[in-house]
DNA sequence: CTGAAAGCGCTAACAG
DNA sequence: CTGTTAGCGCTTTCAG
């Protein structure tokens, strides 16, 4: 335990740079922040040294408070324990690290006022920025922001948001609705004519209504044929695809193929065609949404849509920075306009189709 | 666009609100906080009605920087699209907005020049205290928090922390090796002879040793029978486990039994598995770490060790506020005395072994 | 019970 | 090139 040999470094503040090098505190500044004003190398160095010294670090929160600007930028998510969630925020996460920005995370876990607190947290807190991902948004939410001169922007599928709140937030979305007629037209092509759709929150959820409207995308598919899949509304986690997978294939006369609001649900499917040993793809052809990492590794590998996560993140990213604006003295957050982005999914087929 | 009807409000602080209430800013303050002192009722509410009128927040930047206290937490963990470090952080945020602390979570991704940015980062952004999940850990690193009096602790396995640094900081381990023990034994009591272990870094990444030493407690189960696995360092990614899985089972004496070091590497031996045409648990016994919640649905499920995730977390969390304090005027963040404390892991037999 | 005022650590205009 | 100083929004001591 050498824990004697620690130096108490007691709160160094610029002031005790300051007295140390000899100078004043603005010259402290000028040579943190490389301006605005120009100083000697002879009295940087001298600072340097004293902050060196002393081991002195900007305090962020003071800074904060002058330049009324955090560097931080908050994200809403439902929950990160969803790949999906997870490989976008970490996008999020690596993108703003490089431009030297911070993340504060929020999982709302689907709950409205769960997401009220936070958002009244980073209100509180004075994120420069804000990224909802794929939660609902009511229009009080947006409106509360806008009035708060905090960018904001929405990452997501079209049809998430209905379309009197759309205009109100600037948005980045994959062409989910696409993405679902492109798997109804495969697994169309496949043959298939008895399917099925787990998607969207359980019923009792009414306000969770997000991954629910892509199906459209499937249901207009399957109706140029004159067919209607069997839709079941049972949630988002791996317990509940197997849930209600089992309830569809016990059935009398099960589908044949299943398509997911998301992979977590296609995988709990799969694993509910195991227990009944059923084989995919030739007794049940099944297909996730998302592409997540899992995707490829699961028995047998998992047809899905690719939605271009990282695309989305980065692009949300560098938007929301263009927009606070860099006036030095803090000055006013530009208000972003309110336009919506359309990014490509792909069908990515694998073995269980 | 009815952005029109949108009431633009400017700043609004608690000058105004004093201003607007007729009270001075101590007052506001007073209403605000519930003290420290009492406010008769009757200005009580004039203060509220002006706080609902203006829409008036408090700024927390200001707040911390007068209290010397920002209620946030730094977590460092090494990449959270890897369900064992999603969970952790997801369970650390859900405890600690109970206790309305947020989180700012850095990803090191295994990186130690990236990690001591983050460190930087929380140490100027004056974090009340932070969580390290199964990072590597350079003393300097333990060091430099502690010249700075932020309380901190580190989440992961026995073992994982050399020991002349383990005594730096505050711990709360998993029985890591004890897990690597029950592995060895189970795999033994099914009669496997030949074994292999895909588990730690890579060789060239020389200080990321996290998830290795676990392998001692299998190595010591297979010495007691005088046996004894061949080793593979190949990483923690599915890929990682997938690849080294064909090298390994390619060979002409292939393993019949493969422990890895997470689930994630687990889940890509049988991938790799299936891909060979090989039946686990007959033709091969795979038995993973961590009991992430997609072992319970891959086709084997997997036989994994179960780390006690959420206990961790809420155990971690509850320690370093404890030890934050809550001295109203800021105060001495009272370091952590180092200990450890322990938690059990479990052995959770499924169908792959 | 209420108010005046000091000060947390920093930036940047402005004066020299 | 360097220094002085006002002020970001808040809490709390202390005096009334």
């Amino acid at each position: 335990m050498f824990k004697g040999s620690i130096v108490l470094k007691q709160r160094v503040t610029r002031n005790d740079v300051a007295k140390y090098a000899g100078v004043s505190t603005a010259v402290v500044s000028y040579v943190m922040n490389n301006g605005p004003q120009p100083v000697s190398e002879k009295t940087r160095l001298r600072v340097l040294t004293a902050v060196n010294d002393l081991g002195y670090r900007t305090n962020q929160i003071a800074r904060s408070l002058r330049m009324q600007r955090t560097r931080t930028l908050g994200v809403l998510i439902s929950n990160s324990i969803n790949p999906y969630f997870a490989e976008i925020v970490n996008a999020i996460e690596t993108y703003a690290f490089n431009l030297d920005y911070s993340i504060l995370v929020g999982n709302t876990n689907n709950n409205l006022e769960r997401q009220q607190t936070y958002l009244d947290s980073f209100i509180s807190r004075k994120v420069d920025g804000m990224i909802f991902v794929s939660t609902t948004l009511p229009s009080e939410a947006i409106t509360l922001i806008n009035e708060f001169h905090i960018p904001a922007l929405y990452i997501g599928s079209e049809g998430d948001i209905e379309s009197e709140v759309q205009n109100l937030i600037y948005s980045i979305l994959f062409k989910g609705i696409e993405g679902g007629y492109m798997v109804g037209r495969h697994l169309l092509e496949r043959g298939h004519k008895r399917m099925a759709c787990i998607i969207g929150a359980r019923q009792d959820y009414p306000y969770v209504s997000m991954r629910w409207l892509r199906l459209k995308g499937f249901s207009r598919a399957l109706s140029e044929e004159s067919l209607s899949p069997v839709v079941i509304r049972q949630g988002e986690t791996f317990f509940d695809g197997y849930q209600a997978a089992r309830a569809l294939l016990e059935k009398d006369e099960p589908p044949t193929a299943i398509f997911t609001g998301n992979d977590l649900l296609a995988i709990g499917v799969l694993s509910a065609a195991a227990d009944l040993k059923l084989k995919v793809p030739d007794q049940l052809a099944v297909c996730g949404f998302d592409d997540i990492e899992a995707a490829s590794y699961v028995n047998p590998r998992l047809t899905t849509i690719r939605i271009p996560k990282r695309e989305l993140a980065e692009n949300a990213v560098q938007t929301l920075i263009d927009h606070i604006g860099c006036h030095p003295q803090g000055g006013e957050l530009t208000a972003l306009s309110t336009k919506i982005h359309y990014l490509e999914t792909q069908l990515v087929v694998r073995e269980s189709t």
